[in-house]
DNA sequence: CCTATATATGAACATCTATTCAGATATAGC
DNA sequence: GCTATATCTGAATAGATGTTCATATATAGG
């Protein structure tokens, strides 16, 4: 769902200033104040498809209920749908959607016994984002109030 | 911007079956099938408020340009507006923004020298996030592909 | 087989958000 | 002060996304 392939630029310095002026094939002019740190960080700059994934990530996580959800299961565990629903107090449809999304992504994993369903993380390192997270919120300034 | 208030249930016991129904101040009835750790994960699930710094946190990261830019700032350091449009591949007004919004929300600082405007990251916990996630994402498969 | 329960799914709708363009501000150099 | 450059800002538009409702599936129990 993320596109945006568009790269490739041939550099040529100019006279004028130590600024540098690359061309792209679209032809549309890029200025650089230093070509250097450019070039090094386009070097390292991510591949397209880990770009999509690291954002597909974040923006997965970046959504109330959602989170309500991985804390709650990284707190109490494996649980069923409906007790997710009334720890994160909200309709057991959107609990419903918002594991799926979850599921989809590799996060969570679920188990069928009888007619419930229960959902538990996959791995630990949701954990440690969560944790990194709340970490850097300690440490930084609300940006409101 | 998130708004969920919608919490405190009185929980009773049913008779038929070990399965409890609590009723909200709404009336909204809730059925829970291990009241125990319902209650438990409530009682250490997060304030309304955090929950909203961290999605708005998550939602911020989730965005190519603005995860390019960070990426770009980890790597290279320090940086004008003008460079990191050449960095991410990107018109500078979006670029602009993108920073606006990363500035606002604390995780990156600007500096100007004369014309031009240097950006940079406030901590170090946002490299934290993402070599975390990138982690993550190597020990995940795919979920598409 | 029929009902009740637990969960999943699909579509519609309202909301949010990124991008774009036009114009504003700020600084440097003359 | 005037022009050019670097960045910012605001508004409009198009696209993505969460919620909701109606309905479908799956299982348990009689």
């Amino acid at each position: 769902m993320t596109t945006n392939v568009h790269n490739a630029a041939s550099a040529v310095t100019n006279r004028s200033a130590g600024i540098t002026v690359g061309v792209d094939i679209d032809d549309c002019a890029v200025r650089s104040v230093d070509a250097a740190k450019v070039a090094a960080a386009k070097d390292r700059s991510l591949a397209s498809g880990d770009v999509e994934r690291i954002t597909d990530l974040f923006r997965l996580i970046g959504e109330p209920t959602r989170v309500r959800l991985l804390y709650a299961l990284v707190e109490a565990g494996e649980m069923c749908v409906c007790d997710l629903a009334a720890v994160v107090d909200a309709p057991e449809t959107s609990v419903s959607h918002a594991l799926r999304l979850l599921r989809m992504a590799g996060i969570v994993r679920n188990r069928r016994d009888g007619r419930m369903v229960f959902y538990s993380l996959t791995d630990a390192h949701v954990r440690l984002l969560l944790d990194v997270t709340t970490e850097h919120l300690h440490h930084t300034p609300d940006p409101e109030a």
